[in-house]
DNA sequence: TGTACATCAGTGAACGCGCGTTCACTGATGTAC
DNA sequence: TGTACATCAGTGAACGCGCGTTCACTGATGTAC
């Protein structure tokens, strides 16, 4: 039953991207290796001709889990009409992203999860983060792309939190009220150019 | 062996808080009843003549440990000379709270997987959620107190955002830099009564 | 180009282990008389 | 106040189950000649 080289390729690029889903729809330790196996058409046995242990699984899915998101991110600031910086918040934090965890960002459906994580996965979900991070501070001009870098990660913090507490409360109301005031607060980011807010001295 | 009630209550409550400890330290999936027993000083056969389930001991320990957190929360507004809200978010976002998890904001330690948690759990962690943000509310004086509210809910998301992709990130200088860059854009939000920002129409 | 053989992707059973939960038991507590 | 007995907090062994990981096996693939 060896499969060709190439089938096998696409084999584990098939395991890592459904890892990436059920991982992020589930939960690291919640879904186990037969599950993901299960869901990408194969048995279990076969896990460890491609990856040395879940760990490794958890870093790569991670790391494609966010490259999809910064993707997403970036082809809404590319084609609506507003600032990239106004469409990127709004795909980030509207409810269908709320509901969506499978699809949506590994920071807020895995967030508390990846901070107990080993090194490896960590470093694979700071890397997506940065490139997130990077290509915020690209839609928010300033003088001096440090301030714009250091106005992104506040913005990215807050959506991150927005969308977990979002999922986490019961009231329907107050769910869409985070995303919302969320949304609102940071909206004017891009408007403010030099405000006092981005320039403390501390 | 029986314990005298007054005894068996006060086991009961130190279960409680060795486990509001024990899951913010390790995750609420990873953390076994064994373990959060042996913590107590007990052995697991006992858990279930104080607790129905698992669920139930995570939903209690949800709560205690968010009434801790607005405590010091509290606490920490009336101590400092600064204004309360300031010195909510300072402490908030100090690096002791994010090395801190076991007596940190459960919300920070255990936001993706309180998301996943059934109505019970995510009901004590949504009442502890909006403790929080009232005490929050009501260092924002503004003149309507529905605007407070609406800046409390993104000041929090912003928090539990920093300090779990704080405790994500691997390199300990972006580390600090959410969390500083965090603080320094909410701490202006008192200080700007009735700005625009706040008084958004949408 | 055709043949012989090593490789290895994928299968399915099995491993030891820790989990949440149950249960028979113990003996101090609290109650009924 | 003293005695007899039911209660029940806590113990420790056991339960079925699912986990991550291992392994013997299979047969198509890819290579050496």
């Amino acid at each position: 039953m060896k499969k060709s080289k190439v089938e096998a390729a696409q084999t584990r690029r098939r395991i890592v991207e459904t890892a990436a889903r059920e991982f992020r729809r589930k939960g690291i330790h919640a879904t186990g290796l037969a599950d993901v196996m299960a869901a990408a058409g194969l048995t279990h046995g076969g896990f460890y001709r491609h990856f040395g242990s879940k760990d490794q699984l958890v870093a790569e899915a991670c790391a494609v889990g966010m490259e999809f998101v910064v993707a997403n991110a970036q082809a809404a600031c590319h084609s609506q009409g507003k600032g990239g910086f106004e469409a990127i918040i709004e795909s980030y934090l509207a409810m269908s992203h709320q509901g969506d965890r499978s699809g949506g960002c590994p920071l807020a459906s895995l967030g508390s999860e990846l901070a107990r994580a080993d090194d490896e996965i960590r470093a694979a979900a700071s890397a997506g983060f940065l490139k997130f991070v990077e290509l915020l501070a690209k839609q928010i001009r300033r003088r001096k792309s440090q301030v714009a870098k250091s106005d992104a990660l506040f913005a990215l913090s807050a959506m991150v939190g927005a969308v977990t507490l979002s999922r986490i409360v019961t009231d329907p109301d107050l769910s869409t009220a985070i995303l919302h005031d969320t949304k609102r607060h940071l909206a004017p980011f891009v408007a403010r150019r030099g405000a006092t807010l981005s320039a403390g001295t501390s």
